[in-house]
DNA sequence: GATTGCGGGCGCA
DNA sequence: TGCGCCCGCAATC
């Protein structure tokens, strides 16, 4: 089996998907090469008509993964599997947030789930959702094949995507979580009765934890259990499934234009900083108010959370083609290593904090009583823990997860 | 509940 | 025959 360092010669070339292009192989011949030379890096956003070897220890390649939402498609052939794209869910009132960035949703992998999914509003006007099918191949969705043949997965692509990329597959769990976390602790939760109990009882002021979860959101950050549960399994998946395997797999860089570029939205989603602070953007990113759309901000706020917002004209993306994108554009990445893509870090949802400016002085206070709290009960919650997350939290991210108010 | 893989079946070119 | 698509089922998370 291949390993880091093996015979295999994983050349960290700009293009490592050049080898799978220049080759003459197709998904269908009956016989892929066997002589490989060199392996692709996974590639988390295969587009236009590209071909890639992966290994087979590739634990990407196993659960033929990409970011784009690809659904499986019978092909009567059971050594090929294909998949086509589902393209992207997008706000039928094509609202933008204040800083000019479009919603982009995962459209669900399941035909039922889809369609409840396109039952739902827009997470950020309230609008209804729309799915934007995929015609990059021929006028037919875009379609991904993947075979196993001995040490390697084989895999191409064919047509180009016609549509702007979809939040991740980690990005939509995590919006799904959070949502189901505020919805069980919607601001009649029981935490929050039993504080207003206790102050009508005593007559006092609250405490100072009290205080707190009044300022702040209390259901946007007292999570359940599952909730934190899900996003550290989350974590752990993405690092065992992309960074820590057999093969300490840094991304190729210039092949790897489509992670990056991944990397940069899914960073511009959670991880906005003041370019002189260092610290979280936060003005231009709050929707206070909404123009194009009508809906109230209560709604937006009660669904703030995760919408998957990309950047537009702020930083001069354009969805249809991605990779242009500069890389290292440093007001639009985050700070994480370029080593990491948007599967090694869990990409963070944008919260929308409820309407109105977001006092950050008294937030970040508030945030640090929370990360207090956060990490005594890490030491409480034993040394198996992963302890990236509380790195999100130093790194600024955890505002935009729970956002104080 | 959602995802994923598989396979039967249908229509079309 | 190849392709796209729909559907249902089972396993898995």
């Amino acid at each position: 089996m291949l390993k880091a360092g093996d015979v295999v010669v994983m050349e960290r070339e700009d293009s490592a998907s050049q080898y799978g292009e220049m080759t003459s192989w197709d998904i269908n011949d009956i016989k892929l090469p066997q002589d490989v030379r060199q392996i692709d890096w996974f590639q988390e956003w295969p587009d236009s008509y590209v071909k890639h070897i992966y290994s087979s220890e590739d634990k990407n390649a196993q659960r033929h993964h990409s970011s784009w939402a690809m659904r499986n498609t019978n092909n009567h052939n059971s050594r090929i599997l294909k998949k086509s794209c589902l393209g992207v869910v997008v706000c039928g009132n094509d609202c933008s947030t204040l800083d000019g960035r479009k919603i982009y949703l995962r459209p669900a992998i399941c035909d039922k789930a889809r369609q409840k999914q396109q039952r739902k509003c827009c997470p950020n006007c309230n609008g209804p959702l729309r799915l934007l099918s995929c015609r990059g191949h021929g006028g037919y969705p875009v379609t991904n094949f993947w075979r196993h043949e001995g040490q390697f997965i084989f895999f191409q692509s064919k047509g180009a995507h016609d549509h702007p990329r979809p939040e991740t597959k980690l990005e939509a769990e995590a919006r799904r979580s959070i949502q189901k976390a505020q919805t069980a602790f919607s601001p009649s939760s029981s935490r929050l009765k039993r504080i207003r109990e206790i102050e009508s009882l005593t007559g006092a002021m609250p405490t100072r934890e009290a205080l707190s979860l009044l300022l702040s959101k209390p259901d946007a950050y007292m999570l359940p259990a599952d909730f934190e549960g899900h996003l550290s399994k989350s974590s752990r998946e993405a690092t065992l499934g992309s960074c820590s395997g057999q093969q300490p797999y840094p991304r190729a860089a210039g092949e790897d234009k489509g992670s990056r570029e991944g990397l940069t939205w899914s960073r511009s989603l959670g991880l906005r900083r003041t370019p002189s602070t260092g610290r979280l953007c936060s003005s231009p990113a709050i929707p206070t108010a909404n123009p194009p759309c009508t809906a109230p901000s209560s709604r937006r706020c009660a669904q703030p959370s995760t919408q998957h917002v990309l950047p537009m004209a702020k930083c001069g993306h354009d969805p249809f083609r991605p990779n242009a994108v500069p890389l290292g554009n440093e007001s639009c990445e985050g700070k994480f290593p370029p080593a990491y893509s948007s599967s090694c870090l869990p990409p963070l949802p944008y919260l929308a904090p409820q309407g109105g400016p977001c006092p950050m002085g008294s937030g970040a206070q508030l945030h640090h009583q929370l990360l207090e709290t956060l990490r005594g009960s890490e030491r409480d919650g034993g040394e198996g823990r992963c302890h990236t997350d509380l790195n999100y939290c130093n790194d600024g991210t955890f505002f935009n997860l729970y956002p104080l108010r």
